[in-house]
DNA sequence: CGGTTCCGGTAGAACGTTCCACCGTGACGA
DNA sequence: TCGTCACGGTGGAACGTTCTACCGGAACCG
């Protein structure tokens, strides 16, 4: 009972004996090409529907020595950041006929180097790395079997594409949004070793100096977690006088900043005004209304997917470097500074 | 320039010939095969390396007729649910030897086949389908082909195997524990058709009469999402007398019902207390801190993994129910009621 | 009427593996 | 001296597709 029909799946060639004609016509009719009666199209597809046959994707793409799969390795599944990352390549995959399929390396760079292999083995057309943890020289050696966009991390070779947002600029509009509200003593809790950190630490301070803050920088190291901006924003507010504006590394890390403030008995933005980036669903609650910088993701999955058919399809060897500005998102964690208060304790 | 070195990847044939043995020899090194010289040996690894030949996973599966792949069909990647899902589900991959590979379909039915055909035409060895959109019957249907279990949704069907966690007995925890702090008043904002959300609902309404708190019973429908709760709440807070403690179906909403209550300059916990569902990385949060349910989501991946290689190794045919018990985190949004005011306004 | 072209269809060789049957060669026991 | 057996190794048939010929007939053109 409940014994599976197991005489194997049927195959093209059981479809052909039922229909009467040769397994070749089957193999047109399935994948609807012209030049075929009516009569026996009509056959075969009954044939096929009576016997429930499926096309073996493997034997198809053995002969044909292309899968029409790209496969996509994504750091961190729990980060929301590669969510849309992935949406936006599923958008463009359905647009151009590929098949997308997700591995992951939970970051750890042992795991993303199986996962790589996986996807490899598999002979997927073409492979996408979303902020990998990987060394350059295993993506380096990857990427001549097998053309690979990076998102969200800088390509090193002519073999690697990439797409990324402009850490620098995006820093720099933050800056610019806090001076225009009135700050001057706006200070920075960085991300460490994260992707695109360093780039917006960076920004962070061109802006300063540009604007002519240059004495008021002030960078705290951390991480790109919730617990780093806590830490690090309670050494910012050890300081005196206290900054009245902090820019954060990215969302998460600005809510640890947000529990370190309001613990301390300072008002967002009252006190001090807060800003984030990645704009994350997170940064959106409005129980949390945290300005920050978006990163277009959608378009960065949308982009990394056309940017990898330009080599698949279109033979392109040239390496490619996108780049996205990423945009302001003001909500309720930034304001005027206090006209009264120096803000020092 | 830069030209890619492609008179195609070398094959099981060029790295024989290299080596000067058969290709069955290459075969057998490849997959580590013993009675075989520590000469031959030395010389096939040295040729496959000097080639950078890898296997070919398709040409493998195809004759051996299973591809050590199980496939994974998450129904929303933007759910961190699913993300720790995925993740049990691969530390137990890593144990048995399978490669994951996932899909999406973005809560659409409609992509949601897409993906399911996708992976059957890939001929994965089985199919985890993590709290699928999809209907009873297509999945049904598939199961006749290949081992399916879903995850987060009862399974129809003696071909389906499902691994869940008890919605019901969660909400009578999360009922209980607001008694034992002292609350009678506690309404129920509801998950409307979301997965587990009626359970959770039958499970409200029953620890409510069970604990002889029958008249005070009040459930308002709603969604799984943060503008869901919010409005729900705005309803609760009508009614007059108001609750003491809200059950929320799932953490989002929660954290709707959350802004809800600061909107209207109340409190939590002082005011009314608030109980989440999933414990998820949301309710975690300090600046949140919301009590909840958790589901041991890690475990649910383990087992569902397990569960499907019972039917593809050990060729059980009998279906499997595996619901698993939830737990209760408490953290700051429960305490006891006011002592004083009944809490109407 | 002879030649060309198009249409509908078929046969059989790939594709890159694994698996099965088989083959020498020594060693060993009777 | 014979089997018998284990060891190390080989050849070739699968696996389920697509692709490249090729074929017979009808239609068309000059």
């Amino acid at each position: 009972m409940a014994s599976r029909v197991q005489p194997g799946k049927p195959t093209i060639t059981d479809v052909a004996r039922r229909a009467g004609v040769s397994k070749s016509l089957v193999s047109l009719v399935m994948r609807g090409a012209a030049h075929v009666s009516p009569a026996r199209r009509q056959a075969v597809k009954k044939a096929a529907a009576e016997l429930g046959y499926r096309p073996n994707a493997m034997a198809r793409s053995l002969v044909q020595r292309r899968t029409h799969i790209v496969g996509v390795m994504v750091s961190d599944l729990h980060n929301p950041f590669f969510a849309d990352i992935v949406a936006g390549i599923q958008d463009e995959a359905v647009r151009t006929g590929y098949k997308v399929l997700v591995n992951t390396g939970n970051r750890a760079a042992a795991r993303e180097a199986d996962a790589l292999e996986t996807l490899l083995q598999l002979r997927a057309d073409g492979l996408i790395l979303a902020g990998p943890v990987l060394e350059d020289e295993v993506i380096l050696r990857a990427s001549r079997e097998v053309p690979i966009v990076l998102v969200g991390r800088e390509a090193r070779g002519a073999t690697v594409d990439s797409v990324t947002n402009d850490d620098r600029a995006g820093a720099e509009v933050a800056v610019e949004h806090c001076v225009s509200l009135g700050h001057s003593r706006i200070a920075h809790i960085d991300g460490g070793h994260g992707a695109g950190a360093p780039d917006r630490r960076r920004g962070y301070e061109a802006a300063m100096r540009r604007l002519g803050l240059a004495r008021f920088i002030s960078v705290v190291s951390s991480t790109f977690t919730e617990e780093g901006g806590h830490r690090g924003c309670l050494v910012l507010l050890e300081h005196s006088p206290r900054p009245t504006a902090i820019f954060v590394a990215n969302d998460l890390a600005a809510i640890g900043a947000l529990n370190a403030i309001e613990e301390s008995g300072l008002k967002v933005p009252d006190d001090i005004s807060l800003v984030g980036y990645d704009n994350t669903s997170l940064a959106a609650l409005r129980h949390i209304s945290l300005t920050t910088i978006h990163q277009p993701r959608l378009d960065m999955g949308q982009l990394a997917l056309s940017t990898l058919l330009e080599r698949v399809d279109d033979g392109r060897t040239q390496p490619a470097r996108v780049v996205l500005s990423p945009t302001l998102v003001v909500r309720a964690s930034t304001a005027p500074p206090r006209p009264d208060g120096t803000g020092g304790p």
